[in-house]
RNA sequence: GGGCCGUUAGCUCAGUCGGUAGAGCAGUUGGCUUUUAACCAAUUGGUCGUGCGUUCAAGUCGCACACGGCCCA
């Protein structure tokens, strides 16, 4: 007992369980190689399942199939074991009975969690399981933590977010919404590669962050001495490659904004930008429109997808609905008439508790109004257009309302899922907005964007007309697998890291 | 930033009026060996999130803090 010492590494998180499963590495490691790496397999349990779980144990004893197999133990019933490799989960049959003893002890210090590889024969049990009766198995890696419980899995949800490994290993709804995931984005890429878009990879450092009213993460560089901001968007190096001459380019990747956590925000979030030469605005809706229908298709082969209780059909247009008109219908008792002059809006935004500061301009509070007002009860798919110009500092303003811009954004499930417009082209306007916007920020706005002259000049070479769009993934992930928060579609979602007790 | 709720064994959870800690699973030992949350018998396992306080006595009451969840901003 006085030899018994704690091998605890890092001091406080070792406990029995993993001290015993300490014992029976150490074990091995006296036998050889503890580590092995030349296990070679050759089938996986989903093949097994396709092939075999249809045939009755009749054919399977005549068929005699051999196979060679290696997965993680996830459930020992007496002599039954059940392996999960990356496909799927088989049933092993290893009677201890039958094997040398030297074997037979092996069976016996196998814990759940380790990997084995196995040697076997297909066969059905009597209750018609599909089943590998092993004749030779190896420990590949052994496990030294517990699994949590075999029947709830991991159910706290902090620990299925810090310790994400875990909750793979035994949830299988919460690896299934990250292979949807996945799914979603080979769709998307596959999608727009067919319409002749190219993918590109444009600065995630950059010296001036541009492309969204968002506050930047800033960064250094150390041999330059010099600030970076980690881009909030990268909108405004997409349309310099149109100006280059890439008429259709896209890119699905990281952006990253300095703002609070909800169940809506992570510090990092994907998004799909895509840019398309001679279209406007209407054919960017009438495209998204098309491309949640063919997702839905690809993923459910149904236009109908169901999202916290809420049946959105996406082979029915979507309802387009200009700002002022939304605030019109969910805001009861107002006219158009009261959104049209300042006074008039700010006596409205008052009459329904609304935000904001009154120095701020028309479209600003206009646009408080809607957050705060509307956005929220927008369920069905909806097209919210005529955005104020001076919310938009990069899309096109309006031909016959020069108060407005060719903007759109989609709206599900009250919440934002798309934002997409008419480019402005037109450097001399571009400069003007980035004026205003640098007046902003001097007069305290964090999130207003800098004068960027390099776009300019890029701008004065001429862009031909374009229209752009970006469009969320996580949220577009949420919306396809159901999922309440975002962190639940981010597979290592941003925590707060624990404090060790002092 | 504000409000509410949560934090107890490796996991999932109970814990009464404040009286000194319980279950299931996992683990260990033995049995059984075509099972299906396998079964049968025995059994180990606790810094009750952290700190301070009230009390003869705190998982339980109070205050502060940490982390998380939900709602609001």
């Amino acid at each position: 007992m006085s030899e018994q010492e704690n091998n605890s590494v890092d001091g406080n998180d070792e406990n029995k369980l993993i001290a015993q499963r300490r014992e029976k590495l150490s074990e091995l490691r006296e036998q050889g190689q503890a580590f092995p790496n030349s296990f070679k397999r050759l089938h996986d349990a989903s093949n097994l399942v396709a092939e075999f779980a249809d045939k009755s144990k009749d054919e399977l004893e005549k068929i005699s199939m051999q196979v060679v197999l290696a997965g993680r133990i996830i459930r020992i019933r007496g002599p039954f074991v059940v392996i999960q490799d990356g496909s799927d989960q088989i049933q092993l049959y290893l009677n201890n009975k039958s094997f040398p003893e030297d074997l037979a002890k092996k069976i016996k210090s196998l814990d759940l969690g380790d990997i084995i590889g196995v040697h076997g024969e297909v066969f059905k049990t009597n209750k018609d399981e599909l089943t590998v009766r092993v004749a030779s198995f190896e420990l590949v890696t052994k496990s030294l933590r517990p699994l949590p419980d075999k029947f709830k899995g991991l159910t706290d949800t902090e620990m299925r977010y810090r310790q994400r490994y875990v909750d793979l290993i035994v949830n299988q709804e919460s690896r299934s919404v990250f292979t949807t995931r996945s799914k979603i984005v080979a769709f998307i890429r596959r999608y727009f590669d067919d319409l002749g878009f190219m993918e590109v990879e444009t600065p995630m450092m950059q010296i001036i962050p541009g492309g969204a009213t968002a506050r930047p993460f800033i960064t250094h560089h150390n041999a330059l001495d010099q600030d970076m901001y980690l881009r909030v968007a990268p909108e405004l190096y997409l349309k310099r490659l149109v100006v280059g001459g890439f008429e259709k380019v896209f890119e699905l990747n990281r952006n990253f904004r300095n703002e609070g956590l909800s169940t809506r925000h992570n510090p990092e979030f994907t998004m799909l930008e895509f840019y398309q030469t001679y279209s406007r605005y209407e054919d960017l809706m009438d495209l998204t429109e098309d491309l949640f229908r063919e997702i839905a298709k690809a993923l459910f082969g149904d236009s109908k997808v169901t999202y916290q209780g809420s049946v959105y059909d996406f082979n029915t247009a979507f309802d387009r609905l200009s700002v002022k008109e939304s605030i019109c219908r969910f805001c009861e008792g107002v006219k158009m008439k009261d959104l049209e002059t300042k006074e008039s809006l700010v006596e409205t935004a008052n009459r329904f508790d609304v935000r904001f500061d009154e120095s701020w301009a028309h479209g600003k509070i206009l646009m408080e109004v809607f957050d705060q007002q509307v956005e929220s009860k927008l369920d069905q798919p909806t097209f919210i257009t005529q955005y104020p110009i001076e919310v938009s500092p990069l899309a096109r303003r309006n031909e016959e309302n020069p108060d407005i811009t060719d903007r759109f954004e989609l709206i599900i499930g009250g919440r934002e899922l798309a934002n997409g417009f008419s480019e402005l082209n037109d450097p001399e306007d571009q400069a003007e907005r980035f004026k205003a916007q640098v007046a902003e920020k001097d007069s305290g706005d964090i999130e207003a964007m800098h004068y960027d002259e390099d776009y300019i000049t890029a701008l004065e070479y001429g862009m031909p007309p374009t229209a752009g769009e970006g469009i969320g993934i996580d949220r577009l992930v949420m919306l396809f697998t159901d999922s309440a928060s975002i962190k639940d579609v981010l597979l290592f979602p941003h925590m707060r890291p624990v404090q060790d007790g002092e």
